[in-house]
DNA sequence: TCCCGATTTGAGAACCGTTCTCGAAAGGGT
DNA sequence: ACCCTTTCGAGAACGGTTCTCAAATCGGGA
């Protein structure tokens, strides 16, 4: 995979993120840092990413996919649904149990996907609860 | 809301499924069966479904809706990736583990999502393995 | 039973995130 | 510089879902 200007600008987007953020979202970003980015290019680089295990991916409630630079070892997330506000968490137990549960029902292959959602500490102390970013993130 | 016709022929459809089925699999079910319902119906029907908690929803890897008729208390999902037969699977300890994360990090109204995929025992024995259908289920 | 307002239906259009198309542009080895 | 492969990108296509709105249906009261 050629590192091209066009896959390093996606990719050094991502880094400005510390939640989820869509295609479109980094897409946008990079309109707006007047870097030349084709949408479908945003996409295809993001998918190659994610194939490559480089940054996680997850669904919103409206089947979007969402984007994330995270550590390389296996883990969840706690997810903040009003801003996005994203922790990386891990459980052993959770990870023993699920395979447990597989080989007691007798299913090869396992995998799981497992996050939680809630309302995280910013967003319970503020009064107008924002729906569209983060609280003090990084984006731009 | 009115036990019309049309809410019954889906409601019943469903029952006739035992792993996770999508609107459009519903709606060949009922047209194949000449019950006359219109697919926007169909999804009317479902989401009213989801919304009083009498199915299940999750969505599958291409982001499409899947429905079940399941039992009524907090559970998870032990789903074949091949032919869709699903199991319900209760962790407590799980339940717990996710609480306290979430209290852990200070995050409130704490809700979590969390499927478990693998290949089932018949796919596993078959040689052909199916991808658009349940091995010995009810679907018509 | 008949009437009437409220609810429900359904064919097709609209929506929207994503993928595909394919000719143009860029890259790298020689 | 040349060639061949990879990559790009504007726009079309795709597919699941939702919306539109006129017609059908329902339920309750007269
Ligand atoms: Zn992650
Ligand atoms: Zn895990
Ligand atoms: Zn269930
Ligand atoms: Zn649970």
């Amino acid at each position: 995979m050629r590192p091209t200007r066009q896959r390093r600008a996606v990719s050094e987007a991502l880094s400005a993120f510390d939640d989820f953020r869509s295609a479109q979202q980094i897409h946008d970003l990079l309109c707006s840092r007047d870097d030349k980015v084709g949408l479908a290019t945003v996409y295809r680089t993001l998918s190659a990413l994610a194939d490559a295990g480089e940054v996680d991916v997850l669904r919103n409630e409206d089947g979007e996919s969402l984007y994330r630079r995270c550590s390389a070892t296996h883990h969840h997330h706690l997810v903040c649904r009003a801003c996005g506000a994203t922790v990386e968490v891990e459980g052993p137990a959770v990870e023993r149990w699920t395979r447990a549960i597989a080989r007691e029902h007798g299913y090869a292959q396992v995998s799981h996907e497992l996050e939680i959602f809630g309302t995280c500490p910013a967003c319970l102390g503020s009064h107008d609860v924002p729906h569209d970013g983060p609280h003090d993130r990084a984006d731009g």
